[in-house]
This record gives C-alpha cells, structure tokens and sequence, in this order.
DNA sequence: TTCACCTGTCAGCTTGACCTTACAGGTGAA
DNA sequence: TTCACCTGTAAGGTCAAGCTGACAGGTGAA
C-alpha cells in the first residue's frame, strides 16, 4: 500500500458523516435517496462523499431495478481491515519509493 | 474511543507531509529547525502541522537546552495503535452516544 | 558588535473541502 | 396528466486548511 492509498483511506474515513454513512451501511445495503433520509443530509451532498468512499474501495454501488421497475442505487460496504502504526506508516511511504522507480533500486540484497 | 477523538486522529495522519513527519521521528526525536530542514518545510509551517499531530497525541515536544545553552524543542514520536474496521467505526459512534447521556442508559445488565 | 543558531507567533493569501439550490430526466400509480 | 418516487450533475457560496513572509526575542562564539 502506498502513502497516496493510505491517504485516501485516511481522508475517506476522516468526516464525521462519513463515519456515519459507513454505520448505516454496516447492516444492509441502502438505495442512495434512502441512504439519505437515514443520515439527513440532501442527496447531492452525500454523492460527493460516496465518491470519497467509493474512491478509497469503502463502498460499491450498484444501479438496479427495483421490483417495480424504478432504478435504484444501492450501496454496499466493502468489509476492510487497516492498522495504523509507525511501521505500517513506514512501509506505506517505503512503497511509494518503489514503486516510482520499479527498475532501479528496489534489490532485496 | 469516541469518534471525535477518532476523526481527530485520522485528521492528523491524513496529510503527506505529516507522515513525512511521523517517519522522521521514526528512528530519533529531533529539534524542530533540524526536522524543518529534514522534512524540507519552513518552520512555521511545521508548527502548524506539529500541532495537529500533538492535539491527536501522536507526537510530544519538549523544550530543553542543549550542551551549549540554546533553547531547543525536542520533539518525540508516540508509539500508536489504531485498528480501522467497520465494527470499531461502530463502536466509535456508540462511545459518543454513552458518553453524551453518562447516566441514562449504559447499563450493563 | 556581529553572526549564526534557536524558539515562537501573527497577518494575509490561496485553494480545496464542504454544502446548498436548482436543474434535467426517468419510472409506475392514481 | 399529475403525483411521488428514483438517478445524476452543474453552478455558486462559505469557510477552514494550508502555506508564506515578516517579525520579536533569546543564546554562544568570533
């Protein structure tokens, strides 16, 4: 993992409705406008942070048809497991060396 | 945990040069010029980022005077822990319900 | 005294995160 | 047709995070 998915991760956890859109989520999957009403904020707004979530893998959407053929959006949430401590934040940012020079340095000699 | 003090830890990891920071207080404390210099940012900018990261509890600074009499700022890294899954995301947003209401209803019974 | 270090803070700018309002378009039921 | 749902996005405003430059004040050494 590296520092910039680390850092994603870290973002998309670090919003207070963000951590709420996940505890509504943690029982069922939720349509989008329903999703909404549960954690009380419009629907636009909470697009842009299932971006966030979904950016950083936290959730999946799904575009489905409803049993009375209307579309719907469900949102899942995908189960993840993240330690943070210096040396996981040591190896994110080692990652990131190797990575930018994939052919050069990176010998385990 | 409460989920404040948990956004409040996320905040402050969430930032490049904090783990920039955080890794270079990995191996040794250093004096705030010196870590200024290392981690290639001007020093009142440091301060900034240095207090996100002693509000979270992640670093400690203490002020000393070196062998010659200069005043210098230590400034140590403190060994963290911190596991991100959907449960203790849950059990953060529950801390904050029984911590807001100490005597109503987190009886155990 | 001047220099080279050090700590600590403040005013001001820029940018992106966050949020709201409004719009365009689709469906089935009354 | 009108209503009540649904999806999706664009425009614009607000505000805090992030960053810079300048300042005030301390020390020991040359």
């Amino acid at each position: 993992m590296t520092s910039e998915e680390l850092l994603t991760v870290l973002a998309a956890l670090g919003h207070p409705l963000r951590l709420q859109i996940i505890a509504a989520l943690a029982a069922e999957r939720v349509h989008v406008s329903e999703l909404a009403r549960r954690v009380g904020v419009s629907r636009p707004l909470l697009y842009m942070h299932l971006e966030r979530l979904e950016k950083a893998g936290l959730v999946e959407g799904h575009l489905e048809l409803s049993h009375d053929g209307k579309s719907m959006k469900y949102i899942e949430l995908k189960p993840f497991q993240l330690t943070l401590t210096v040396p996981t934040i040591l190896a994110a940012l080692q990652a990131d060396r190797e990575s930018e020079q994939p052919s050069s340095g990176e010998r385990s000699d």
